[in-house]
RNA sequence: GCGAGAGUGGCGGAAUUGGCAGACGCACUGGAUUUAGGAUCCAGCGGGCAACCGUGGGGGUUCGAAUCCCCCCUUUCGCACCA
């Protein structure tokens, strides 16, 4: 049992296990000092500032989605800011004025969740995490422009966040309302929908409740058109995730048609995307929710049966999270008259009917609709088919609805057009008549900011008896969180700290009342990369000639999990933060790049997760040590806790040094698949850095003293390797191909391991490989090709200087292998001249013979790909 | 159900304007060195004795297909009564 996983090792292994592999593989090799120095080197040098718009250089914005400060460090961040700083110390050293920034999304549950466990202040508790972060990351040796630190905590950032919502309010891009919202027990607050999947909150995975309370909204439905037209530009997103986006958005196309309601001067509205079948209208739904129920109470003679059926209902949507469940329906008493046919139409409520999407009342078309099918079998309903296959006849009675596309019939007037033609000549005949017109609809919803909670930014309006809702005078900024409390209980000390709620009017002066609920956290990230490009401002949010100049973000790399909400409310912001003429620009993000999670596979005995080290591997088959019952080896899932399969990244940088893991989050896998821990893996990426180490230092006097020389001739292969790995390396990184871009930097040094000098020139190549290794493999490690430059003697800091430019010429050859494939099978190469033309590869073919390969014993034809290949058919 | 990806050696993965399948790494095997090896260096490593066969399965286009087209299977992710 050779096996020794990272995660089996307590702090007392992993100390013994670094000695060893010190005193063993890497006598050489200090990485715990060598790691400590440069970072302390970079630090004080202060070598990743960015330069302003000042600067001539081009900019490069690179960013990675900043952390929550829990204070402990996971091998995702490991993965997410290791890419972030291979691209940023790559474009640094090809010339760019690179804005690489870090800060801390410091807002949130944790902070008072920890704080109720260990009745200390939730701030207190945050800046400690904030600290052991800052180290952690520094371990690393991220390239970050610490002096743009931000953390979104302060006053400093989110008195800014304050002042927008206040100028968003006044344009009425905000407002408040009562309506049922999403409530989560664990986070004792109102999620949006975002933050609510199937169900379930995104965080706790606690079933969400229904519950009515009167929020603050950000009107991004305004913006739905632009959010979801302006996708089709980023063609730097990956299409899943401007897919992702688009469904979100939900838009549908269709027309709003009025039905009158019989016997009253009262009408409805409907929308529908199916206009062309509005003559098989045989009832109509309504959801309970819709302002008409109250009317409807009042004279049904069912009165108590409605009611019933109400409650029943609200019961349901509040407590059931599976969408199966049965389509039911009580009838109102009312009659809609069919518009184009002047029919009763008798209206249903439906359980199935959204309130808050349309109108709330759908016509119901049960030819065409499998749920209104279902619930005029139901309650035995007429069914009216109007559309049929273009290129058959409908097969009646239908047992299910028919929901393609066809052409109309039974249809009056409409009869013969065809969906698409229909759709149109109805929505005509409607508006023609002034009873309907063409609209839209999307899926996506207000966005839903107030939070029971206290540790956020507090919402900057006040409640006056006299004036009513007003917001806080700008001047009066910020409306400061206490930070100094402590407390035990379940709500927000706010709501109960007479001095934060307790305030006068902005308007009247009189005695007032603050909102004591807190802004979602999404709020703040919203705007944060922004924040970065001018972080120290405190007499305006920030230079707009500063962050036109930066923004946007050229690559930005995160999470696919924020493919819909961050991303969203990210897009949403910026153009909300142009519209109040802060920025010029309507989409923040150039390039995304969403890096897959890391996975383990976890072990599982009697229905319980167990930790690596509880178990050994005898004859291909897993045992638990203790019991040495056999054990369940699970699929390959995302790191948690509670599946016990987590890598603490921290006694992975003790055991192998920072270096070797960047080295292998990044070769074990594209950044956007998903990473498979594998601590073999991690144990090749140090052995890599081992024989780069050992073969510099072998050759440190070569590599100090002789210059390249432009055209060898002698050794010349190697010198022509040199060239191809800086153009694949170079190429790749700009592709985020990271992963091959190491393997090529590997390729290159197997053959420097391979070449055995002979002659001075031979010497100058090699120093010139290896040199030209440690220039490219720099920005994936930094630390130990930074010692090896000044180990060599030469000038300068390996990760300042700029990045090696292949020369076109060094890539030609002498020769080169033609494939000779017959019949498309590989039979034979040939080693020609480069120049080679058609008729000289032919005339070499037929030197040959090759009819037992021919099946009809002669050549037909040949095919020649220039420099290539050779295919010959016969 | 709808939508978007993915499927290549024992494993992670290369190769995508169609042109040498399996780069690089892991594991494994052999050799060198060594008191020793869980270190290091060198070499081998898809299957098959071979002809040949091989990129989830089946068809197709093509001189030539992992790559393009059609059907199917498996799998991951997102959405899911949105009228």
């Amino acid at each position: 049992m050779k096996r020794r996983d990272l995660c089996v090792l307590s702090n007392d292994h992993s100390k013994q296990s670094s000695r060893h592999l010190q005193g063993v593989i890497t006598m050489q090799y200090d990485f715990i000092n060598i790691e400590k120095k440069w970072q302390k080197i970079w630090d004080e040098k202060d070598i990743f500032a960015y330069e302003g718009r000042e600067s001539n250089k081009p900019k490069y914005y690179m960013l990675e989605m900043f952390p929550y400060p829990s204070g402990k460090l996971h091998m995702g961040h490991v993965r997410n800011y290791s890419i972030g700083d291979v691209v940023a110390r790559y474009k640094k050293r090809t010339g760019h004025n690179v804005l690489h920034p870090i800060g801390w999304d410091a807002f949130g549950l944790p902070a008072e969740n920890a704080a109720i466990e260990n009745k200390t202040a939730p701030a207190a508790w945050t800046y400690a995490n904030i600290e052991a972060m800052r180290k952690r990351f520094k371990q690393l040796g991220i390239s970050y422009d610490w002096k743009r630190e931000i953390a979104t905590c302060t006053p400093e950032y989110y008195q800014w966040e304050q002042q927008f919502f206040i100028e968003m309010y006044d344009k009425g891009m905000v407002y408040r309302k009562k309506a049922e919202v999403n409530w989560c027990n664990d986070c004792n607050t109102v999620l949006a929908n975002e933050q609510v999947e199937n169900g379930v909150c995104w965080r706790h995975g606690t079933v969400v409740e229904k519950r009515k309370i009167v929020q603050w909204y950000f009107k991004i439905t305004d913006y739905a058109e632009e959010l979801l037209s302006e996708l089709d530009n980023l063609t730097g997103w990956p299409d899943h995730v401007k897919e992702m986006q688009r469904n979100w958005i939900g838009k549908s196309t269709g027309t709003y048609i009025d039905f009158p309601i019989d016997g009253s001067d009262k009408k409805v509205t409907v929308f529908t995307t199916r206009p062309d079948t509005v003559m098989g209208v045989t009832f109509a739904s309504l959801a309970v929710e819709h302002e008409l129920t109250d009317f409807i109470l009042e004279q049904a003679e069912n009165r108590e049966e409605i009611q019933e059926f109400i409650d029943e209902v609200k019961e349901l949507h509040a407590n059931t999270h599976d969408d199966d469940y049965e389509k039911k329906g009580v009838f109102t008493g009312l009659y809609l008259l069919h518009p184009l046919n002047g029919e009763k139409v008798p209206l249903y409520f439906a359980n199935f009917v959204l309130a808050d999407y349309g109108t709330g009342v759908v016509m119901a078309v049960p030819a065409h609709d499998q749920r209104d099918f279902d619930f005029a079998q139901k309650y035995n309903l007429p069914i009216k088919a109007v559309i049929k296959p273009a290129d058959k006849e409908l097969e009646l009675p239908l047992k299910e609805a028919f929901t393609d596309a066809g052409v109309m019939f039974n249809s009056g007037e409409f009869d013969g057009l065809t969906t698409a033609k229909g759709k149109k000549a109805v929505t005509y005949s409607v508006s023609e008549k002034g009873i309907g017109k063409k609209g839209v609809n999307f899926r996506l919803r207000d966005w839903g900011l107030s939070r029971q909670r206290y540790w956020g930014t507090p919402i900057p309006m006040v409640y006056c008896e006299k004036c009513g809702i007003v917001p806080v005078k700008k001047e009066d900024l910020p409306v400061v969180l206490p930070e100094d409390i402590s407390f035990s209980g379940v709500t927000s000390p706010l709501k109960t700290l007479e001095s934060f709620y307790k305030t006068t009017c902005p308007t009247c002066g009189g005695e007032a009342k603050r909102e004591t609920d807190t802004m979602d956290t999404f709020v703040e990230s919203s705007w944060y990369h922004i924040k970065y490009c001018d972080p120290h401002s405190t007499d305006r949010p920030f230079n707009p000639d500063e962050v036109n100049h930066a923004m946007p973000v050229d690559n930005y790399i995160g999470g696919v999990e924020h493919a819909v909400m961050h991303l969203l409310y990210t897009r949403y912001f910026t153009k909300v933060l142009a519209d109040l003429g802060y920025v010029n620009f309507r989409e923040p993000v150039k390039n995304l790049l969403t890096q897959g999670m890391v996975c383990l596979e976890s072990y599982k005995m009697d229905g319980g997760y167990l930790y690596p080290e509880e178990v050994e591997q005898k004859e291909g088959k897993f045992l638990h040590k203790e019991s040495g019952k056999e054990v369940i080896v699970g699929r390959k899932e995302k790191m948690s806790k509670s599946k016990k399969n987590v890598v603490d990244p921290v006694t992975l940088i003790e055991k192998y040094g920072a270096d070797t893991a960047r080295l292998f989050v990044l070769f074990a896998a594209p950044p956007e698949r998903d990473l498979e821990w594998s601590e073999k893996g991690v144990e090749g990426s140090n052995r890599f850095i081992s024989r780069l180490w050992n073969i510099v230092v072998k050759n440190s006097e070569l590599i100090t003293t002789l210059a390249a020389v432009a055209e060898p001739t002698e050794g010349k292969e190697l010198h022509r390797k040199t060239h191809e790995t800086i153009k694949k390396v170079s190429e790749d990184i700009e592709k985020a191909h990271f992963n091959t871009a190491i393997s090529a930097v590997m390729e290159l040094v197997n053959d420097c391991y391979r070449f055995t000098p002979k002659s001075d020139q031979e010497k100058a190549v090699l120093a010139e490989a290896l040199r030209i290794a440690i220039a490219l493999i720099n920005p994936f490690v930094p630390h130990i090709t930074d010692e090896l430059r000044t180990l060599c003697n030469l000038d300068g800091i390996e990760s300042m200087q700029p990045f090696p430019l292949w020369n076109e010429k060094a890539l030609t050859r002498d020769e080169i292998t033609v494939v000779v494939q017959i019949n498309g099978k590989l039979r034979d190469r040939y080693q020609v001249a480069p120049t080679v033309t058609r008729e000289e590869i032919e005339s070499i073919v037929r030197e040959h013979d090759y009819t037992k390969y021919l099946k009809s014993g002669e050549i037909k034809k040949v095919i020649y790909v220039p420099g290539k290949l050779v295919n010959i058919v016969g």
